[in-house]
DNA sequence: GTGAAAGCGCTAACAG
DNA sequence: CTGTTAGCGCTTTCAC
């Protein structure tokens, strides 16, 4: 059994047993520093034996930077979002750092919760919860913590972001409900402020004035399924019932298709149904829902590259980009003629 | 425009301004420190003037000691640990303690996340991935951070651990379904070395005994969906079909309910099906999934009551605290005769 | 109860 | 390239 020592060795514990100076072992351990191979060697190993590591406050007091990742978030209860920290967490882990973990109350915005991090020093934010206000974005930049906003609107200032392009992808939905011929089209948003939903809907509206349709019904579902349920609930009560809805986001979309269901209505037959996200639910036998998927993991992986690249070259240009959606073709809306066979 | 201070105000700054000594500020701000009302509210005042707060990272290289609370998880994505996340979360906000998150693989145990942790000096830390080794739980005591795994199997040593009663909520289960008439029963389970899936299944073979009967035939089905959808394929095809299956998991009953129906078998007519957990999932209207539900609140609730506890008052004994589960019938299982009316 | 002084363990500027 | 030196901002003795 290994023995927890409960002292703990600094750095000057290892300089006395490598016979050197305390910050050689400084210099030995910081990327960059000016120091032979030779005493480097010397330094590393006489560690190794000891165990040691920097003490991270330590570090910290005089850096003024920590290995922090802030990351602001206010659904994790959200699959889309879930999947997000996940990738978020697997992905700096690997690069060294560690993730400080904000929820960040829907209706509050996500400031609190960022001047909360700013405390610690953190070395970057991400933030998937809502836009930030110019005020504190400024002051992640005063503090030297760059900011990348996933999936929200880009703020004013110098804030970047990356965010699937919802405008394009809510047109490959409407543009495929258009061709198959559909005639009445509704479109279920998110929360009426929602920036990503309104995009969704232009989209959506867009394509289908290309077909020389248009909205004809909407309705909210706080991107939620119950929240989807009901607004399709409510939409094909009415007398003229929609027969293609496009929702904000998939869990909506879900709730929509047993909406369809309970009024005794067949998807794709009676009734068409999009989603967006692609969250892993989507792909489920009983539901097969046809959507427009993020692809999280070029999102998560360009949202840490452009996180890192301010980092390493702070008052570097902010970047606004978008990435596209792409459609996923499952059961749950009917396809235009010829869709697969042109499509192979 | 607020003004953002790039220049940091310190504990002298505030001291200055007081016109008191650094050592006063920093009792003022240091509950339990022998000062007087005037001087701390003179102190508080001038520190509220410059709006300043103690640099974190000061102050832990002094004490030792951090607002950190470490959280190691697995699995985000599963729908169960992110609800119990956001709690987590959300508890830990209002207590103004930081969470530090570290994800875990799977297969490689916590230990290493753990040993992570213990760098940033955390005040405590919560488990939820699988068992700790009894000897970072010896180094977790030597560094003064309790230890509380939650849904995990009580590893030996002093760490606590409060879970839900998995076999009797398996016994819950097993006793429904045997009081319904049904025969041929199932169990489908998570990975094979999961504590809490055997608890389940053992729970389960009790009821089944007090009736006479026992489990015919079991699976796998690794916790998701997918899994438990191929392993109910695999059960529903045998010659001997169940007519009852208790799953370890809600995600796995979902599926096992799709592949049910996929078969052209109706559920809960032609077979019963149970879950553990009750996610949000598990209440739509497509599933309307009868199953033991968890008390996350309370399980979280408790879990950082111990945790706190154990901070406070280090040297505590363990507690080893298991909550009951809780049946919730909806549509997925035939109910013994007369059971509403029993139950009204 | 209060102030002065001594570090916590480390990085970074400065000589050599 | 290497050692010496001076703090980072705070908590905590120690005298008074």
């Amino acid at each position: 059994m290994k023995k927890a020592h409960a002292v703990r060795v600094t750095s000057l514990d290892v300089a006395r047993l490598a016979g050197v100076s305390q910050s050689a072992v400084s210099r030995a351990l910081t990327p960059g520093a000016s120091i032979s191979d030779a005493m480097k060697r010397r330094v590393t190993e006489a560690a190794e034996a000891l165990g040691y590591t920097p003490n991270v406050f330590a570090r910290s007091l005089i850096t003024r930077r920590s290995d922090f990742i802030g990351v602001v978030m206010g659904e994790v209860t959200n699959a889309f979002y879930a999947e997000v920290l996940d990738r978020l967490g697997r992905s700096l882990q690997k690069r060294g750092q560690r993730v400080l973990f904000a929820g960040a109350p829907l209706d509050a915005g996500p400031d609190q919760a960022v001047q909360e991090l700013l405390h610690y020093h953190v070395a970057g934010i991400v933030i998937t919860s809502a836009t930030l206000s110019r005020d504190m974005a400024a002051r992640c930049t005063a503090a030297g913590a760059p900011v990348v906003l996933l999936n929200r609107k880009p703020p004013p200032g110098e804030a970047s972001s990356v965010r699937c392009d919802s405008v394009d992808g809510g047109f490959l939905a409407g543009d495929l409900l258009a061709r198959a011929g559909h005639q009445h089209f509704a479109f279920i948003g998110g929360l009426p402020g929602a920036f990503s939903s309104k995009e969704r809907e232009r989209g959506f509206a867009q394509a289908l004035a290309t077909h020389g349709k248009a909205i004809a019904v909407r309705a909210d579902g706080g991107f939620t399924y119950q929240g989807g349920l009901a607004a399709a609930r409510g939409l094909l009560r009415r007398s003229a019932p929609p027969d293609a809805i496009f929702c904000g986001s998939d869990e909506m979309a879900l709730g929509t298709i047993d909406a369809a269901r309970v009024q005794g209505l067949r998807v794709p037959h009676d009734v068409s149904v999009i989603g967006f996200d692609d969250i892993p639910t989507a792909a489920w036998e009983g539901y097969r829902l046809t959507t427009i998927r993020q692809p999280v993991e070029r999102m998560v992986e360009r949202t840490l590259e452009i996180l890192f690249e301010q980092i390493k070259q702070p008052g570097s240009k902010r970047v606004v980009q978008q990435i596209a959606g792409e459609l996923v073709v499952r059961g749950s809306a009917r396809l235009p003629a010829g869709y697969l066979a042109a499509t192979g």
